[in-house]
DNA sequence: CTGAAAGCGCTTACAG
DNA sequence: CTGAAAGCGCTTACAG
């Protein structure tokens, strides 16, 4: 009888015990109404009795639907990241009956990316998806509307699709007017390479906006002051020697991101510059290390970002609902110790 | 023809192709001996023609087992959780044809906990589990060793099941040692609840250690010097402000992880003591913090961890291997700048 | 309101 | 070496 591994009681099992069919057990699971109470009742005993827990895979296939989310993150440890995941987390155990399960898929290299979209997608092994920092082509969107596979966006932007963002271009102002307000003229930059694998566009964006800003403010981002390289924190701290070595340093650095002003921050104690007094430095994020290291920052939203993202892919899932609606998060500076 | 939602060709539709029957095409699709050549290149080329892609739900169902893999972890933001995380799903997604996918679970309050073994044990659609730091119940072991489930501990210890792991213990003597190197003789404690609502007693190990490696060198833990609360960096701090608050406070203190030695740290800062100066403060894990704040830290292996653990896990799945062996990792004193 | 039957897309003894 | 058939555990028109 028990072939594989020890399943548990089936449905049958369960129809046996209750003397009814397997059809009248599947409708009391799935809380139909046609159902009587003293049927409904003698079911549920046997549900309890023998311990029955339901089969998602059969139920998945019977339905050609999926009770699971695949989320694709990049970097599965970036703070931000995670920060964002965590809402994504909450959000998803908290739905109907028993939830959407998560399923994980970690983006390190960009070839990776085109593996999991595919896997994804075409294994139907999933109800939607959510793709986190990750530009997606038109393509992939091709792909997931012939599946009819709900997609959401989290932090990328694409008309086609519904999306979590955040105004990169105003975070990059507000930086600006924030070290304008503090009397700073001469402001660097450290940031992504403008062209990366990856195609992430944050940190342009961000730095575009803040140009702007100096600009409007009849100053401007001087390209001798600008620094680009990869996103982690060596590498920010070696641009801002290289920053800070120049015969006239800035005062004040704008870094992309919070992981990368940590690195500038590094950088400066390297050079024996102070912070704030030598040299102001405000990031990008608000992860939890910018408040323990003091860091003056661009606030955005991470955790609420996944709920709302959450949120909209449930509403597209459940609802059908799936207008490329473009939800813009708001962003505030928190000055902290560095500026 | 296409019913729910577009879903791609069947088996069926390239057994027509191929001008083959479905047992074929799923001979070849599995890589079985049995089919010849010029067959399996027909096979091959209607599957490349069709853009066939297993659906690997109903695979599940038929095989009955599942290709993916559960993890249970607590407090998904934790750095030291994310940490060995990284190392899981580095080693899942390298593994077989396609690896394994990652069926996350987050555990944020006791209750939850039981959930979600629940879910991932019984409703077979995974194919092994994976703990970490949750301390599982007998009763639970039972429900797996019943299913057939594999599973496998990380941070946990348990004689039932094959486990990766740290001697907290020793790693209390290492901190114990590195301060008593330091000259210090009024040490301070401050770590987890010794009872707490999930059973976690890695702080009360530590503590042990700490405290038998005191007294071996004529010294003492004295009990005024203690402080317990939640494992986060807040609570941390205040109980540091209360321990540095008394007439002859501690001149150095040994925090049961990184997150509460930042706390430490910020309460030395409220405080006015100077670190290392006036007190030295040393932490567990080394998470990534540790090395931006410069903080000294008993260092274990989170990432490989991860691995290790994961290893184990497919050991345990694919070759049946499930003897409770027990890693046991190194653990190093990592000197910075707090001690 | 309930049941018998077909179907979801695979796999795998069992024949040949 | 290959195919027909049964089965994995559900769901849901279709009858009654």
């Amino acid at each position: 009888m028990v072939s594989h591994r020890g399943r548990g009681p089936t449905i049958r099992d369960v129809a046996r015990r209750a003397g009814v069919s397997a059809a009248t057990v599947s409708r009391v699971l799935n809380d139909s109404p046609l159902v009587v109470e003293p049927t409904r009742a003698r079911v549920r005993a046997a549900v309890d009795e023998l311990g029955y827990r339901m089969n998602a895979t059969a139920r998945t296939l019977s339905l050609g639907r999926a009770t699971a989310v695949g989320v694709v993150v990049p970097f599965f440890t970036t703070h931000s990241v995670i920060e964002r995941l965590r809402g994504v987390v909450a959000r998803l155990s908290g739905y109907g009956q028993r939830g959407y399960d998560l399923l994980l898929f970690d983006v390190e290299a960009p070839a990776q990316r085109a593996d999991a979209m595919r896997d994804l997608a075409d294994r139907n092994r999933v109800a939607g998806l959510l793709i986190v920092s990750l530009p997606i082509f038109d393509a992939e969107i091709d792909a997931l509307q012939r599946d009819e596979l709900p997609a959401v966006l989290l932090d990328v932007r694409h008309p086609r699709l519904p999306r979590v963002v955040v105004d990169n271009v105003r975070g990059g102002e507000l930086a600006a007017e924030h070290l304008l307000a503090k009397g700073h003229s001469r402001i660097g930059f450290v940031g992504d390479h403008p062209t990366n694998a990856y195609g992430f566009t944050s940190s342009e964006d961000r730095r575009r906006g803040f140009g702007a800003a100096l600009e409007r403010a009849g100053n401007r981002l001087d390209p001798a002051l600008q620094r680009f390289g990869l996103a982690d924190r060596e590498e920010a701290e070696v641009l801002t020697r290289s920053l800070l070595g120049r015969s006239s340093p800035p005062t004040a650095i704008f870094a992309a991101s919070d992981l990368q002003a940590i690195g500038v921050l590094k950088g400066c104690e390297a050079m024996g510059a102070r912070v704030p007094e030598d040299v102001a430095v405000i990031g990008f994020d608000d992860v939890d290390l910018a408040e323990i290291v003091g860091l003056t920052t661009i606030r955005q939203p991470l955790r609420e970002s996944g709920e709302q993202a959450a949120d909209l892919l449930i509403a597209a899932i459940e609802d059908g609902v799936d207008d490329p609606v473009e939800e813009v998060q708001q962003l505030t500076v928190v000055e902290r110790r560095t500026t």
